[in-house]
DNA sequence: AGTGTCGTTCGGAAATTACCAAACGTCCGA
DNA sequence: TCGGACGTTTGGTAATTTCCGAACGACACT
């Protein structure tokens, strides 16, 4: 496969991933450097990287950083040399519990203010009840949906798939 | 509750949909609006909304669209008052909808990418067999998750917390 | 220590985004 | 059909973010 084939193949799963990157807060880079491993036929160095994607090294660099602390992308040893190389993460259990612990750590965050705010509230005289019950039944909601979170990652996707579909009787 | 006290009391909740908001791609002003609605007394109208929030007239207009259609808050008619005023959505049932909507669009759109590039893929006849597969094996992961989501969409919070639990018994 | 190869960090330029004020369109009552 | 009250859209500006190149630090081999 030469190299202009190559760079058309590219364009779907590189968007895909930007779309992806973008809807969690990355920068296009992360979402670009993500597909190109995704498409690579063995793990690629960072001068690779830097060639294919056409960033600089520093970008190349620092992003890398974020799609392995995302869980998105592994450091690889290869024998003989000493430069990093980067395999994409692909296998489903692995994806789902970074989706799963990032989703958890956002509601957590949430939630820890939802109580501060509630416990303020409480502490104010003239407030409206109303607003109060509202924060209440938001901050319950936000439990409710850590609490399934948490239960979700304790199974494997074919299981939940299994479990649901088996349903209510 | 004076202006003083209210400012105060809203810290934390505005902080935590700030949060919430960027965590989504949303500018701090949409997580500004939202908590601001939140710890209101009642609806508010979209010169309250300037007032309290310190943005001008047109930035809370086009953001109060956004939270509209993530489905965070809602128009509702005041007799007598041709103004428009918005409350929050707060009930567990149009939270979790929401959030299952929109997560499902996000994966469907990359599914479809997943899709087309797996069919590039096959039609390139000299590409790594590898790589073909670590695309197929992303995409069936893509595709379960959607399944998944499909499935939880169908049960409210209290039905699959149960379920969960009762578990793989 | 000296040299070469890597990867990361830093400072500034370029591009993007958020925001405001003003102009504009719409709806209603007179 | 005029005038006034609202909400939205638009153009320009300020602030943020992204990105690059250069400088830097770490490591291995001599």
């Amino acid at each position: 496969m030469d190299r202009d084939e190559s760079q058309i193949l590219k364009r779907y799963m590189v968007d895909a991933c930007v779309k992806g990157a973008s809807s969690c807060g990355c920068c296009d880079a992360v979402g670009v450097l993500r597909g190109t491993l995704f498409l690579a036929d063995e793990p690629l160095s960072m001068d690779q990287l830097v060639e294919d994607t056409g960033y600089s090294k520093s970008t190349v660099s620092s992003n890398m950083s974020t799609l392995e602390r995302l869980g998105m992308a592994k450091r690889v040893i290869i024998q003989g040399d000493k430069r990093y190389h980067y395999i994409p993460v692909t296998d489903p259990d692995s994806l789902k519990k970074d989706m799963t612990i990032n989703k958890r750590e956002e509601m957590q965050s949430i939630m820890v203010a939802l109580e501060k705010t509630e416990r303020d509230l409480r502490a104010c005289e003239n407030i409206s009840p109303a607003t109060l019950e509202r924060v209440e039944r938001v901050r319950r909601f936000y439990q409710r949906m850590d609490r399934l979170i948490d239960l979700i990652s304790r199974y494997n996707t074919e299981e939940l798939i299994e479990l649901l579909e088996r349903g209510r009787g």
